[in-house]
DNA sequence: TCGGTGGATGTAACCGGTTACATACCCTAC
DNA sequence: GTAGGGTATGTAACCGGTTACATCCACCGA
């Protein structure tokens, strides 16, 4: 491990017979070198097996090339597919991703703030981490804020009030359901309270109220599974949960048969992402279908741009929704349908 | 965005009138400070907001303070719980975390060699990267193999055959079944396949074999629930499934029941890694314990151990399983049992 | 009085790159 | 023959830290 001192842009250089200068422009893919001096310092690089040290590079260059990421954890199908977005885009200019996970870390602003000395830009998942720090850290580096709110300069997110009012109204016009409940409402978290908030205006444009506070405090399916037991010990099954995403919708489907109640028929349950169970689990989900590796691709994006100077003027990027209806609300399959 | 540079030992040093040495033992808790010149270079620091820059640190003391992970993906529960292991560890040796999705990544060798150039060591799950590129960062930075085989120098794992074959044994020996399939089998991924021949020897040693081919190449939910579908597409349905992990359980246990199997009734389920939700779905899932996060913790600790220049001797760390029998399996619940 | 000792601080080299500017050379045009 | 211009390359400073070694000073004992 580590035996042998990695070379150094001077023992390439010595090797050569050529300048430090001349080896970093054919590292640097500088065209002012003659063909013949860059084939015999390539040559010198790759007997040596040379490459640049990033540490050296980055000091010089006053840039880290890397691209640091704040989620509230690191579980669950929601953050890889935002992750995949993000590192499709941070691949393609050749910078390093690291990412932070919130709920892990004891003392997550410190965290932040370290993570802002060895980045370019930051996207920080909304409600991670508290404004004040975010913009302390903001006159470091770029920051991005997934799910944000008009109090922060950029931000990329969907609507998930309006797109959860429409999905709530479906219940309720369609399947004729009156007593509803909204599932995962952790606290800070602004976007599952953007969406209760939406599923709060379509009950109350109708003339309802929720039939009870809002079950459970997490987003995982293990949140699911708990609000699903809570349920049956109150003995108290609304006719449909309204979920803030599909990981709880799951672990309510992966609960509540075991415990005797059928879905739809006793309880109808919509979700949140369109993730790729949701087309698979049986009833089939229906959700809100989000882009999320757009998301993640945009706001990698945009903070990549920001760090590179491009003083893009403070945006709030708002990506679509669409209500995909599956069968899990008590909608009937669609003909020629995979049940 | 990084409008103002930021100030460095030489503008601390001039501002409070002494060397840069001196305020390099001042950051650095060097005891050869005198209180009193301590205090006014640390006013001086307060009043600037300085923090040593990473990269110059990062030159002069030839370490990255960082730790690289590489995962095959990132959702999940189990790989959340293997980070929050490292990340406990990294957060104590003041340690940045740089995590790797490799299915995220077109190009893992390439990002893996990138990502050994800025890290001191790295924590990689055997299977998401070839062998060849491992030994040669290996002389780079210190490596630790997830889960690896003996041709790795340093390992740290479970004996996932022999749980297998004892949950397995379990299906077999108290519930009678005779009609018993795997689930999960990713190629390429040696944990799965262990766990494959455990589940395998547990049948021969009874005299019977699987009654038909590992189903799902997958280790997530939604693969999971498709093989639930194919199942049931192809009509046979077997007396008991021992899956891979639990994520691909709660996947069936999602999906069966929707397409009219009862959980344990017609068919028993198993799962693998005992994650929150395996303790919380219905019927409340029998799996195989294992410390996830001490994993992580472990796999941290070596690696930075083998990074300060500890030559740990090869290794390969074997840590506990338990079998935990809950009612998946067909086992009626234990008296007092939250059911 | 003076050499010796130890503690506090400063000087300057070094870590491994990049790059502004200088230089050397060749070719062309007057 | 030489001024002028373009091209290839080299020199040395710089990025922002750490640290070996030198220096300075106060205090000690002989």
């Amino acid at each position: 491990m580590a035996a042998v001192r990695r070379p150094t842009v001077r023992d390439i250089a010595r090797h050569a017979g050529v300048s430090v200068a001349t080896v970093s422009r054919v590292t640097s893919d500088d065209p002012r070198v003659r063909a013949e001096t860059r084939a015999r310092v390539q040559a010198s690089i790759d007997a040596h097996g040379y490459t640049p040290s990033s540490l050296g590079l980055g000091l010089a260059r006053r840039r880290h090339q890397a691209l640091g990421v704040v989620l509230p954890g690191l579980g669950g199908p929601y953050f890889a597919e935002l992750l995949r977005g993000v590192e499709s885009v941070a691949a393609a200019h050749d910078t390093a991703v690291t990412v932070l996970g919130a709920h892990l870390r004891p003392d997550v602003a410190g965290a932040v703030e370290r993570l802002a000395r060895r980045t370019d830009a930051l996207v920080v998942q909304a409600g991670t981490v508290d404004d004040a720090v975010l913009a302390a850290v903001a006159d470091e580096v770029a920051v991005v804020v997934l799910a944000g709110s008009p109090q922060h300069p950029t931000t990329v997110r969907t609507d998930g009030e309006s797109a959860c009012r429409d999905v709530t109204a479906h219940l309720v016009d369609v399947h004729g359901h009156r007593r509803l409940r909204f599932v995962g409402l952790p606290p800070g978290a602004p976007e599952p309270a953007q969406r209760h908030r939406g599923f709060r205006r379509a009950l109350s444009e109708r003339g309802l109220v929720e039939s009870g506070p809002p079950l459970s405090v997490g987003l995982e399916a293990v949140d699911g599974a708990a609000a699903a037991r809570d349920l049956r010990a109150s003995g108290d099954v609304p006719d449909a949960l309204v979920c803030a995403n599909d990981e709880i919708a799951f672990g309510l489907l992966a609960t509540l048969p075991g415990l005797g109640y059928d879905v739809p028929h006793d309880v109808a349950i919509v979700g949140f992402d369109d993730n790729a169970l949701a087309a698979l689990a049986a009833p089939r989900l229906t959700t809100v279908h989000q882009p999320t590796a757009e998301l993640g691709a945009t706001a990698a994006r945009l903070a990549l741009a920001a760090a590179s100077g491009e003083e893009e003027p403070t945006t709030d990027h708002v990506l679509p929704t669409r209500t995909v209806v599956r069968e899990s609300c008590g909608c009937s399959p669609a003909p020629g349908a995979r049940r």
